[in-house]
RNA sequence: GCCCGGGUGGCGUAAUCGGCAGCCGCACAGGACUUAAAAUCCUGAGGUCGCAAGACCGUGUGGGUUCAAAUCCCACCCCGGGCACCA
């Protein structure tokens, strides 16, 4: 008879909520405590899905077991409910976003409730209500007063179809919108960004003391993308520059003139500098040098402001950059040292007759860039984390959003096209930009040279999309042989690859298979290498840094492969080897990787030697009797075979054979024999030689410096600090974190607490000149005319509007409600205008773990007290799709709320488990289009929800993605319907219970079930949990009678996982009160203690037989039990035991 | 391409301080009960060979270490997730 599933669940639904201590949490207690967390769920109009019960009910599991042991459990539930859904709901039926949230949550609930979910509803919140979100405009407000809020206007990311920005983190994939799948546009909109990237060190550190998964910990530092490197600056300047001109600006706005003896001053307010040497990498000290000879200005007087571009004093002729300095003195007196005369003058004041109207146009550009501090740096600012291949950097790079292509200062020659390329690449969507991620494209600036810092050589400058502007300065130094990037825009752009880092290991190994011979007599060698090709390679070889040897090999005339072998492994070889085999040592190197399958860098093949033929090749038999292992390809990242077209036929032959079984194209020369003999020969062989040891890509490993000046020699680690110190270059940090863009153009969020005043903009404006005893925050001082709503009227509430439609002019609706928007300025009291954006999504959920400890208080967002003793979450659980929005976030406001004294824990969560997708029965996602949708309140329907819950469950590991199985629902069906049926059994026996020795085996067998079960439990290992349990019932059934209180343990162990049927069979049972509220049961250490075992008995290690014995038995006892075995007998019968090994308690293994 | 996971019967999985591979469940087969079916209960089952006792093979593939490998090492293949020009 099967029990009534739907009679229990309305009957204990009810008595739970009568029973309101059962599962609430407790204040002021002095009880051990547990904070056990779902991530709370935005209530769409669907209800409940599979993934959301998934990991409810797996908290609910573990918070039963904990009250049960005598915690004072939180799991409480609330609402994530501002959001887009809610307001498109709500614009296509005119009804207000309020109304559908509360429809939805009520939903909700009841669904939770159904699935017997034990949260303590006194504390439900929900990010909507005015209660609520007070205090998230006040923690807004508490980031604003310290600066970390600030508005900026900035290309963001714009969902045409949500109308609204999205953050970084809610673009995925190739440039798509998280909710929507639209394509993200790249818009200018005015924005509220907060400074998360000044928690950026942080929010990385702090990942190492919690316990969350490896794969989640790595995405958040990836995401975070901390990278250690340094700027460095190389001067740029235009190819036919040779003369620096440069304005001296003093705080009055006036310029230095200079008058020759007896002339005006009309024309000659400009310093020519002097001639500038290509080498100077520095045109700034240049020009300092020039005013404090000219002038008697020292370098502590004037500060360099920057360029402004190059000046052309007949039109099209020369390129002479104009640099910008400014007194620092007041009323500097400047003193002519040459005999000329020097004065400040304002050229407001200065005679049109005076000079050339150009002068004129480049000193009103001059105060022009001053007054806007559109001055540009005469270097380009390079970031990278390798400055140890300084001297590898062969060209540099710009980003098309560089402010030196942006406009023209450079005096670049093709402009035009660069323009255009500029334009192309700001088109180009994020998903062309993808799919054009390996053809490499860009502009050279022609004209333009940078100069390499560390040798003073001119290279010239590109731009390419492939440099990011975001990142770093935008700008970068291009070392083609140590970055792969760099190295695939060289190769298309034909520019230099010149390696300057050789990995420490690098090696060639050059085995000849001939008797070596120097050959150096025949006529018409290159005068380069006119000698034999086995020095010539070594000397290439170690010019380039690399250790080179040519051993020489036993018997080289009939070779023994065993001793080639010996002497070969005397050598260094590793992954950094290049192996050049020559002849016969081909067949030699083919064999020795085969057989040893070691990696190595390349494999080059000369001349090679397999294929015997009669007699002559008789002393080569012993060395060639192997097969080619064709997988030696995959051991060399590189492989080359270089035979010559009138080499004899046999050694063709090898060539062919050796270039089948590697999938390498011989390469055929057309001049000389057998190599060795012929020697250097044409120049056909040592070019095929050199492109064969060339780069053929990116070396990116850090390794020995080569060709780098003084450095040469150093290990990259060193150089790397070394250098920046040469150049005067700075040790910078660099991440990939963007400050978070905080502002949605909705209707449906949070209204930021602030309003613009006029007024008060003009007020900080000059009070920032005034300096300090300011009255405004950080954040209004940041911000000018931004003034914060005063915390005594938070809430500000969202008002009510007739039409919540999003205008997609990036115009929240909030802007149309004048009424709303017109208010006091709560600083002067003069008018202003709120701000109309709403918070992002994610700013509700990022604090709400804290309102739960402390929900009703209306002085403060928690009290100190209950955050104490609350704080911090010890387990969170929730998809694996917050990796980097919600719990970065979150984290970040916490830290924020730590450094003002507001929580007491650095972290807010400390353990976390991310449930594995369930998947479709199908194995596919589970999707409305693919109809592979469960519903978990279907199967409750059904089934009951204990079985919803212990299926869900027993499926597999927590964490990992599992597909639902229908017909797997049976088993648990069928395991709950026999516990219901020996549980009624057992209570209806009305005699004494049974005496303990009959059920003493089964006793132990629950004692060992409530170790498992708790210990799984403790790890969220639920599936073995269950399994365990049916276990123990598989034993129980097989009694003739059950004790009680065996039965009672079996009920307090299944209470966690099937609340209701558990609580009617401790109904059942006689017992009082509800079993939830019972202590969970402990185990017997002495029953747990097994003192027999099975003795694995092993003969060369395969298993002949088992047999039950006494714990602790020795060797020989072992070994007598062992002997008694027929099959053991059969087995060693006439054979000698040469050993034996004893694992006490386990095995025995006897060799013969 | 890079970084994390992972690969075990027909299926979900169990066993990882190296020590009996396949627990538990599903599906399956045979039997009992039944007029019959469902449900329930009992039994069986990794593969090959064998009446059986048992033997051999077997944890993605190949190799290695070891008395002993799903577990450790090396190489490769495949699947899932994340990142993707971050210098």
């Amino acid at each position: 008879m099967s029990y009534d599933h739907k009679k229990l669940a309305r009957k204990w639904a009810r008595a739970w909520v009568k029973n309101k201590k059962l599962y609430a949490a407790q204040d002021g207690s002095k009880k051990p405590k547990r904070y056990v967390l779902d991530m709370f769920p935005y209530p769409s109009g669907e209800g409940l899905h599979v993934g959301h019960t998934e990991g409810e009910v797996a908290t609910d599991i573990y918070a039963r077991f904990l009250r049960m042991q005598g915690y004072n459990v939180l799991h409480p539930m609330g609402w994530d409910a501002f959001g887009l859904p809610a307001e498109n709901f709500a614009i296509k039926n005119k009804v207000h976003p309020a109304k559908v949230v509360k429809k939805n949550v009520a939903n909700f609930k009841k669904q939770m409730d159904a699935v017997g979910l034990g949260y303590d509803w006194a504390r439900e919140i929900n990010t909507t209500d005015p209660d609520y979100y007070r205090w998230t405009q006040w923690i807004f407000l508490k980031l604003f007063e310290r600066g970390l809020a600030y508005e900026a206007e900035v290309p963001i990311n714009f969902c045409p179809s949500c109308k609204t920005a999205l953050a970084n983190e809610e673009v995925v994939g190739n440039g798509v919108c998280e909710r929507c799948g639209t394509v993200v546009e790249r818009r200018n909109l005015r924005q509220w960004m907060l400074k998360i990237t000044t928690y950026a060190d942080r929010l990385l550190k702090d990942l190492d003391g919690l316990e969350w998964s490896e794969q989640l910990k790595s995405m958040q530092r990836n995401w975070i993308g901390r990278s250690e490197g340094a700027e460095l600056d190389f001067r740029v300047y235009h190819e036919k520059q040779d003369k620096v001109l440069f304005a001296c600006i003093n705080e009055k706005g006036e310029t230095l003139l200079e008058r020759r003896k007896g002339g005006a001053f009309a024309g000659k307010w400009l310093f020519p500098g002097g001639k500038i040497e290509r080498e100077d990498t520095d045109m700034v000290q240049a020009a300092m040098r020039e005013i404090e000879e000219e002038a008697g200005f020292g370098a502590r007087d004037v500060e360099y402001l920057g360029f402004l571009g190059y000046f052309h004093p007949k039109a099209g002729k020369g390129n002479i950059p104009l640099l910008v300095f400014r007194m620092k003195k007041k009323n500097a007196k400047p003193a002519a040292n040459t005999g000329h005369e020097l004065k400040w003058q304002s050229v407001d004041e200065m005679p049109k007759e005076y000079g050339h109207d150009e002068f004129v146009e480049m000193f009103e550009g001059v105060r022009d860039a001053v007054k806007t501090g559109r001055v540009f740096p005469s270097a380009v600012s390079v970031f990278t984390t390798r400055a140890d291949t300084l001297y590898g950097a062969t060209y540099a790079v710009l980003a098309p959003e560089h402010p030196l292509v942006q406009e023209n200062i450079l005096g670049i020659e093709n402009y035009k096209e660069v323009s255009a390329y500029v334009v192309a690449a700001k088109n180009k969507s994020d998903l062309e930009r993808t799919a054009e991620a390996k053809g490499k494209t860009g502009v050279r600036l022609e004209g333009v040279k940078a100069v390499n810092p560390a040798n003073g050589r001119a290279i010239p400058v590109y731009v390419a999309d492939y440099v990011l502007g975001g990142y770093g300065t935008g700008a970068v130094m291009a070392v083609p042989a140590h970055d792969e990037r760099d190295f695939a825009f060289a190769q298309a752009h034909g520019l230099p690859i010149e390696d300057v880092v050789v990995s420490a290991d690098a090696n060639c190994i050059i085995v000849h298979g001939s008797p070596q011979k120097d050959r150096r007599q025949e006529a018409g060698y290159l005068p380069d290498n006119e000698r034999h090709w086995l020095p010539w390679l070594k000397e290439t070889m170690e010019a380039r840094g690399v250790k080179t040897f040519a051993p020489s090999m036993p018997t080289p005339w009939a070779p023994r492969h065993e001793e080639w072998k010996k002497e070969f492994e005397k050598l260094p070889v590793g992954e950094q080897s290049i192996l050049v085999g020559h002849s016969a040592a081909c067949s030699f190197l083919m064999r020795w990787l085969g057989e040893r399958k070691r990696k190595v860098k390349k494999l080059i093949l000369i001349a090679p030697s397999k294929v015997l033929k009669g007699e002559e090749t008789a002393r080569l038999e012993e060395l060639y009797a192997f097969d080619i292992d064709a997988s030696v390809r995959t051991l060399a990242d590189d492989i080359e075979i270089i035979v010559a077209d009138d080499d004899i036929d046999r050694i063709k032959e090898s060539a062919r054979l050796f270039g089948e079984a590697l999938g390498v194209k011989p390469l055929w020369l057309p001049h000389g024999g057998h190599f060795t003999f012929l020697a250097m020969g044409t120049h056909e062989f040592p070019e095929a030689l050199a492109a064969a040891t060339r780069m053929k890509k990116a070396f990116t490993d850090d390794g020995v410096l080569i060709r780098s000046g003084k450095f040469t020699g150093m290990t990259s680690a060193v150089a790397r600090t070394e250098i920046v110190r040469f150049v005067k270059g700075k040790e910078v940090v660099n991440y990939k974190l963007h400050d978070w863009i905080f502002a949605r153009q909705r209707y449906w969020g949070e209204p930021f607490p602030l309003v613009f005043c006029e007024c008060c903009a003009d007020e900080v404006k000059s009070q920032k000149s005034k300096v300090k005893s300011s009255t405004f925050s950080k954040g209004e001082l940041l911000n000018p005319g931004w003034i914060a709503v005063p915390e005594k009227q938070l809430p500000v509430k969202l008002p009510n509007v007739k039409s919540y439609e999003p205008s997609g002019t990036g115009e929240s609706p909030l802007a149309k409600i004048d009424t709303w928007v017109k208010t006091k300025c709560p600083r002067c009291g003069g008018p202003a205008r709120r701000e109309t954006n709403t918070m992002p999504q994610w700013a509700g959920s990022c604090w709400y773990y804290l309102r739960f400890m402390d929900p009703k208080n209306k002085k403060a967002l928690v009290d100190p007290k209950k955050e104490k003793y609350w704080s911090p979450v010890d387990v969170y659980v929730g998809g694996a799709e917050h990796a980097v929005l919600h719990l970065l976030y979150a984290r970040f406001w916490h830290k924020v709320l730590y450094d003002i004294g507001i929580v007491s824990k650095k972290e807010p969560f400390h353990k976390l488990i991310n449930q594995g997708l369930i998947l479709g029965p199908d194995k596919q996602k589970m999707s409305k289009s693919k109809g592979n949708v469960i519903n978990p309140i279907t199967i409750v329907d059904q089934h009951g929800a204990d079985v919803l819950r212990m299926y869900e469950m027993f499926m597999g590991p927590l964490e990992d993605a599992k597909p639902w199985d229908t017909q797997g629902i049976a088993g648990i069906v069928r395991f709950l319907e026999r516990v219901h049926k020996i549980v009624r059994a057992t209570a209806g026996i009305k005699k004494a219970t049974p005496a303990k020795s009959q059920n003493s085996e089964l006793e132990r067998s629950v004692h060992k079930t409530i170790k498992k079960a708790t210990e799984d439990i403790e790890h969220f290992h639920f599936n073995t949990a269950i399994s365990a349990l049916m276990i123990l019932l598989n034993e129980m059934e097989k009694q003739s009678q059950m004790s009680k209180i065996n039965c009672q343990m079996f009920v307090l162990l299944l209470a966690p996982f099937a609340p209701f049927l558990a609580e009617e069979m401790w109904e059942i049972l006689g017992k009082k009160g509800s079993v939830h509220a019972q202590t969970w049961p402990k185990f017997d250490k002495k029953l747990v203690v097994e003192n027999m075992f099975d003795l694995v008995i092993q003969i060369n290690g395969k298993v002949r037989d088992v047999v039950r014995v006494q714990k602790g038995i020795s060797e020989s006892e072992a070994m007598q039990q062992a002997t008694a075995s027929e099959n053991v007998k059969k087995h060693i019968e006439g054979k000698e035991i040469c050993k034996k090994i004893f694992v006490p308690d386990r095995l025995i293994n006897i060799i013969i």
